[in-house]
DNA sequence: AGGCGCTTGTGAAGACGTGCACAAATCGCG
DNA sequence: CGCGATTTGTGCACGTCTTCACAAGCGCCT
């Protein structure tokens, strides 16, 4: 499942704390879920808790890297980078939790030379070269949204079948292919929708008849993670 | 819904290459989904299609826009400038699609009086004092994890009711904030997760009675964007 | 005016995810 | 060795989301 990788950060902070076992509790809570949703989870790897114990923080660590394929250290390659390309390459996050920059492309010869965080940005015409050399099991995209569905088409024809796509907009690959979007607008987008509600609700408390808010309170239910705690 | 900005971008696309009116079917092309499942989700906005014809881009631009509550321009605080932060201070995406980016943060005296795309960093303790002169909407944590949670509590106690995280924890807030939170490993994680299934998959193709491989058959079907085209 | 093609809106069925509640299992202690 | 406390694993029911399929409605052409 989605959630996988983050009961694995969490068993990383907690395997730091000095923690040798986890009860499906407390591992919930860290990851912010239900402790039945995440036991169902789990069991769906293959027991590996114990009952009346917990599970084994350091074995349920190596099973999750295993399930998610990050025994091996897969070569990423990104293409733009612009503003938030050059975030990216410089994001230790991706190096310290299974991840290798491999190399960097742009389509401007004048970033093209130019040297961040120890690579050199290449020029993407130059990918079906590297791609040879290195296996690259992942491309990631942080280019303008016009230029994006061109670098799909050619990442997937040096072989790549998993995109990470930070355009804003859809693109089409061949089946097999995985596509997974990040759309930072999209995001606040979401978030303003639920300001508006709120600001509404408290406007118009006793009213409850129109279709907006009637939607609203539909949705709020498909709220991500809101109130957890105190 | 969370599709209804995936909409809307798809709109000002056709709106910009002259379109005034659309399809389900269309739509639903241009923003990757089922069509039907467009018709249900528009249908919840009241009906603004005509039967025969499609639905009118622009009147439709304006009704999501005014259910996201895109009519008010929002101020978006962003707390932490660095990597990331930098990246997302000049992201025009932002500005382009209905949000402000009001104020700078960070903790680091090194990185405060830095001006970063016409923005001067502060220190995050004038928090309280800039949100007192402007109307802080929103904010973007994109400090690292450590610091992640006192932000929040900084942000929620200035009144802030909407957070978009970026830090790789989960945050505790009182209930009525809503939180989203964008984990970028975690995106590479769960391609990871797709590749690893895919090599599983070419190398054993018969044999299918491990729990691993019948639990990425079970994933497979999950997939958000997978194959479409051709 | 009438008919035909096209498109929306929606009822119904099925798949899916979620959470409760409890049986099975394990450890520690007397 | 037995008992109780604790925790996993899971059957079951419920609500939600998705998809198909079709009736209702609209415009255009004759």
């Amino acid at each position: 499942m989605a959630r996988l990788p983050e009961y694995l950060r969490a068993l990383h902070n907690l395997a730091e704390t000095g923690h040798e076992t986890v009860s499906s509790e407390g591992l919930a809570n860290a990851a912010g879920v239900n402790s039945a949703k995440l036991r169902k989870d789990l069991s769906q790897l293959g027991s590996y808790g114990t009952r009346g114990v917990g599970y084994d923080v350091g074995l349920l660590i190596d099973q999750i890297e295993y399930v998610l394929g990050l025994t091996q250290r897969r070569a990423v390659a990104l293409v733009g980078v612009g503003n938030l390309g050059h975030a990216l390459a410089g994001y230790d996050g991706f190096a310290s939790r299974g991840f290798r920059i491999a190399a960097l492309f742009d389509a401007d010869q004048e970033r093209v030379g130019e040297e961040i965080s120890g690579l050199v940005v290449r020029h993407v015409d130059e990918l079906p070269r590297v791609a040879a050399e290195e296996s690259i099991a992942i491309g990631v995209i942080a280019t303008p949204a016009a230029a994006a569905q061109r670098v799909a088409d050619q990442l997937v024809a040096v072989g790549v079948t998993s995109i990470l796509n930070f355009a804003p907009c859809v693109l089409t690959v061949p089946e097999g292919v995985d596509v997974r979007k990040v759309d930072l607008a999209i995001e606040l987008q979401i978030l303003s929708f639920h300001e508006h509600r709120k600001a509404s609700l408290t406007a118009l408390p006793a009213t409850g008849g129109s279709a907006l808010t009637a939607l609203s309170g539909g949705l709020a239910v498909s709220e991500g993670q809101e109130a957890i705690g105190t």
